[in-house]
DNA sequence: CTGAAAGCGCTAACAC
DNA sequence: GTGTTAGCGCTTTCAG
């Protein structure tokens, strides 16, 4: 007697006698296979949906060892818009692929990383989405060369493509910044030992020097991306004797708190200081004036990635990282240094 | 041979016959169960450990029909701060206790809501946190009855215990306003459709009342909580012959619309109008002056959410709603209503 | 084109 | 305490 539980689900077994055929030919009918009479197929897929059949994904997913029935989203943070966002749309397309998305918050922590990749290979997932934590593990890295991976925001040279912004709209603002006469350049932004923050710390540099200005003479603080940082440097660099008559930031979360130190040092935009922040554009209309904003279209982001990895699910060769051109949206935070500097 | 896969994964007979005892042994001793000698615990688990093992979960979802290997997460939206603050919250909790979170987003779209749930439950979920769609169905009411289910933010009359806002704060506000003076109050709210809909604009005009303000002389829109949403009905009612001295909004997302719309009118808060927004005051302090806002402590509400839902999947007996503090944080956006109205 | 039967990897009765 | 043995519900050879 089966008498573990069945908790009253029909199943396989239910279909099959109900319409006095083989548990085989039910599944073949319910996976579209093509070995079966279509008007058989019909008959059992209508009845399927008559008796409100659901398959169960465990068992699936065991049976056959691969399914697209799973996939793992690894990222450090999900309350912040660039996660959020890409978050998001990401379960939108992968769920219409009938894909269950495993979301997993790092904290950007290592370890815990670890943990959750190997926990997501337990679950057999068919692929993940990662945004990788600052220091990753070699060990995940390597469980991750097991599957269809794709990366975003930050790569971990893992040998799996990666959606990312160009940041070309960072080096741009800088550039900007020089020909309205800023010589006094503070830039804030992710630490170098994320793969963002390496590259929006050479695209305002390039920026810098392609506006004719030493990128040696900005003034860079690098930092972890976290509410509670950025202030102190923002201290900082307004304190000192040769304050930088412009300031530009390289990050989402870096960048909330760098308006409200900015805000809170009483200084006038754009007349005492110019600022670039980086981010979602909706939040940063809020401030007066508005802040100009380097921003990325992080639903397009998602598409892509999402995009990226359903073809790697589906067998497709590995193509290569993807750059999302990245916007300088100028609002009224910005113009010329104030006179005398 | 068992042919199908194994990609050179151990399992329990693995273990099993490398410790030459039977997969039941394993099986229980992995599991902590009281009825195997401690020192053979100890070294069949020190020797999963060694060899890297990690417990399929289909199979043991499969197996013994229960688990708390995965818990859904239905909410419509998560690139919002209330959502995605409590999500990350969620996701945090509940993989601190082994489980998966699968994020789910209705998009409030009842049909997919229903499509979701029912897809959970053929994962067998252990559990359920939702934050229902608008109109959501019966159907998924019905669904959701079979298993511990904790709402959030909305609730949606399945017999299920929910974490939810008091919104006492809104109230606050509207009296606040009162006693400043303020006769002509609008109100921009949630649908009474959605039940912190239907609660907010209870709060507001208990408020009211409580300050001696007819509450039938509010000003009130109600509106679908999305960013399109918002600005014309700020549009309308700032340019009513009697246009309100003070505005009200009762949702994070058209909070956001409300204020730039505002902005964009050039009246000067507070000065012209008085301003309370609803949402995260992170964000909100940007403006200029910072908002006054009724906010929610987001991190708080995911962790008693997460609290009951285990609860709930450890057998507990389904407790009341939890209703949550909201807080008025008052910024520089509300002062008495400008002279002779 | 269809059916019988063998598992996927694990847990849980039921013996010993 | 520990081992034996059924399955969980599905997919998938392998026959026919």
């Amino acid at each position: 007697m089966p008498a573990r539980t069945r908790r009253g689900e029909v199943g396989v077994v239910d279909l099959a006698r109900e319409l006095e055929v083989s548990t085989a030919t039910v599944s073949r009918a319910l996976n579209g296979s093509e070995r079966v009479r279509p008007e058989l197929a019909r008959r059992i897929r209508d009845h399927a949906r008559d008796r409100g059949y659901v398959a169960n994904r465990h068992a699936r997913a065991l049976s056959s060892n691969s399914s697209h029935a799973f996939v793992g989203f690894v990222i450090p943070y999900v309350d912040t818009p660039a996660y959020s966002a890409v978050a998001a749309e990401c379960a939108r397309l992968l769920s219409a692929d009938g894909t269950q998305m495993i979301l997993t918050i790092t904290e950007n922590d290592p370890r815990r990383e670890l943990d959750q990749v190997r926990d997501l290979l337990a679950t057999r997932v068919a692929g993940v989405v990662v945004s990788p934590s600052t220091g990753i593990l070699a060990a995940t890295r390597e469980l991750l060369r097991a599957l269809p991976v794709v990366q975003f925001h930050r790569g971990a040279g893992i040998g799996a493509p990666g959606v990312f912004s160009d940041d070309a709209a960072l080096g741009e603002a800088v550039s900007r910044l020089v020909d309205l006469g800023h010589r006094r350049i503070g830039y804030i932004g992710p630490s170098r030992a994320i793969s963002n923050g390496a590259a929006r710390l050479t695209a305002v540099r390039d920026g810098a020097a392609a506006a004719g200005l030493d990128p040696d003479s900005l003034a860079v603080r690098l930092l972890e991306p976290a509410t509670d940082q950025g202030a102190g440097a923002v201290r900082e660099l307004l304190h000192r004797a040769d304050r930088p008559t412009a300031l530009v930031v390289g990050g989402g979360t870096l960048s909330l708190a760098v308006a409200r130190e900015v805000r809170a040092s009483g200084l006038a935009l754009p007349g005492d200081l110019s600022l670039v922040v980086y981010g979602d554009p909706a939040w940063f209309a809020l401030h007066d004036p508005p802040l100009t904003v380097v921003s990325v279209d992080y639903p397009e982001l998602a598409r892509r990635a999402a995009r990226l990895l359903l073809g790697g699910i589906g067998g497709d060769p590995p193509g290569g990282d993807v750059l999302l051109p990245s916007e300088l949206r100028t609002g009224g935070s910005t113009g010329p240094p104030p006179p005398g500097t």
